[in-house]
DNA sequence: ATGTTC
């Protein structure tokens, strides 16, 4: 049953396979010989995801796909509403709208200094994080927290928790439309009312880092964001209901699956019709919490904003804010023709080019910012969108695990891990030595390499290279 | 990713 999948290489960063077995469209990876090497087993669900109906263009992988739920990490796939295209909830994944924001703080490295220790010491203190419950900020109850799901970092900002101009840096403006609470079940508001606010665990993380390259000083500026920088990344999702979210919608998916005919090689591939109730039931609560997951990081981003007010007189603006984990309705050109198509990406993040309708005015001239989360060892990058790139303007949106949890806690000790990064000047506020050193450096890929192959691949350009100084982990 | 196995 499990054998290697033949590929071609089309290019250097470019790999594809041929439709074969049931599949509607080929499978295209972008990627290195290298890495390319590591993600073999994945290409089973690429191809996999090529089966589903609608497909159009190929089934995609980015530079730093793994193995996921149904779909792979990095995968990206779209559908043809009008051809019976589908809706996959495996093709957003458990944590919907998991992504990152990125502040840019009014100082450098060096002026913050003298203060960065109690600026650790106040984030250690203010950001809630790990499993269970606990946020920055309660709704006041069922009522508001419905206006949390409908109106994402806008209703946080209209509520003070924010600035307006916040929301022009943030994808779509801060909320999806669309959103219908009524397809959010009791059990994820529940879970939802209590972790507004909050970081969660595993590869999410707070960090202040500083700007260590800049690529393209133009872009950058645009951004606004300049070598030596103080900046501040917030990595997160929509934590407890998000996943309850998606456990429901599969559920449904699963058992309505075979009225509309469809058949998937793998049943974590279950998915409807975009057009079709279920599909539109789905849609309706994956944005309502794509929302969550938005004022989850505007929350985090304005006790973040407290901490260093307070503790350094320091004032953070939002450079942007983007998720890597979201289906879109969009338009895109198929063969020629304007189609609307249902873009599932998965650990893959938006990126569109110079000139987009949808960027604001300060933003049109360059390009989406694409903010890719590195690991505490390493960097982070901030990559822009580009034109003609590939994969309905997509790229890659992390470093990618290569060793488990369990695996990686075997390689180094907690306190150990602790010691070293100290040592190498960043400093660590962990819940536990534990779950650090799960989240180790050599735990995951070279960022450096999935960001290479990604802007060799023709799907983003380098904008600047982050190095942490202070990590804040679940 | 996740009240880390309803």
């Amino acid at each position: 049953m499990e054998h290697v999948r033949e590929y071609v290489q089309e290019d250097p960063y470019r790999f594809r396979l041929d439709p074969q077995d049931g599949m509607r469209a080929p499978g295209v990876v972008f990627a290195s010989r290298e890495l390319l090497r590591d993600a073999e087993k994945s290409l089973e669900q690429v191809v996999n995801v090529a089966t589903l109906p609608g497909i159009v263009g190929a089934s995609y992988a980015m530079p730093d796909i793994h193995w996921g739920y149904g779909f792979p990490i990095g995968g990206v796939a779209a559908t043809d509403v009008a051809d019976g295209g589908v809706i996959s909830p495996g093709g957003v994944g458990f944590d919907i709208s998991c992504g990152v924001r990125l502040l840019a703080a009014d100082c450098d490295r060096q002026a913050l200094e003298p203060a960065l220790q109690e600026v650790m010491d106040g984030l250690g203190r203010t950001i809630p994080r790990g499993a269970g419950p606990g946020g920055v900020w309660e709704p006041d109850g069922p009522g508001e927290l419905e206006a949390v799901l409908e109106g994402g970092s806008r209703y946080a900002v209209e509520q003070g928790h924010g600035e307006e101009r916040d929301l022009r840096r943030c994808e779509d403006g801060g909320a999806v439309a669309a959103a219908d609470v009524g397809q959010v079940s009791e059990r994820a508001r529940e879970r939802g009312l209590v972790q507004v606010g909050s970081l969660g665990s595993a590869n999410h993380f707070l960090e202040v880092q500083q700007v260590a390259d800049v690529y393209d000083e133009p872009v950058a500026a645009a951004f606004g964001i300049v070598r030596d920088q103080v900046c501040v990344m917030i990595h997160c999702g929509s934590r407890g209901l998000g996943h309850q979210i998606c456990t429901d919608h599969v559920r449904a998916m699963d058992s309505a699956m075979t009225r509309y005919d469809i058949q998937v090689p793998d049943r974590q591939l279950a998915c409807t019709p975009v057009d079709s109730p279920e599909g539109r039931d789905y849609l309706g609560a994956m944005a309502a919490a794509a929302n969550y997951g938005r004022a989850n990081r505007q929350l985090l981003a304005q006790a973040t904003r407290r901490v260093f007010q307070r503790a350094a007189g320091v004032r953070l603006d939002l450079v942007y804010d983007v998720s890597h984990n979201l289906a879109k309705i969009e338009t895109h050109a198929v063969d020629g023709e304007q189609r609307r198509l249902c873009v599932h990406r998965k650990g893959a993040t938006r990126a569109f080019p110079p000139g987009h309708p949808e960027l604001p005015e300060d933003l049109r001239g360059v390009g989406q910012p694409v903010l890719i989360p590195g690991t505490m060892g390493t960097a982070s990058y901030v990559l822009t969108g580009v034109t003609g790139g590939d994969a309905f303007h997509s790229t890659c949106h992390g470093a990618g695990r290569s060793l488990s949890r369990h695996q990686a806690a075997r390689t180094v000790g907690g306190k150990q891990l602790r010691a070293r990064l100290e040592a190498d000047g960043i400093a660590v506020r962990p819940l536990s030595p534990r779950s650090l050193a799960e989240e180790t450096p050599e735990a995951y890929k070279d960022v450096a390499a999935v960001v290479e192959a990604s802007e060799g691949a023709g799907l983003c350009r380098k904008v600047a290279r982050l190095v942490p100084v202070g990590v804040v982990k679940g």
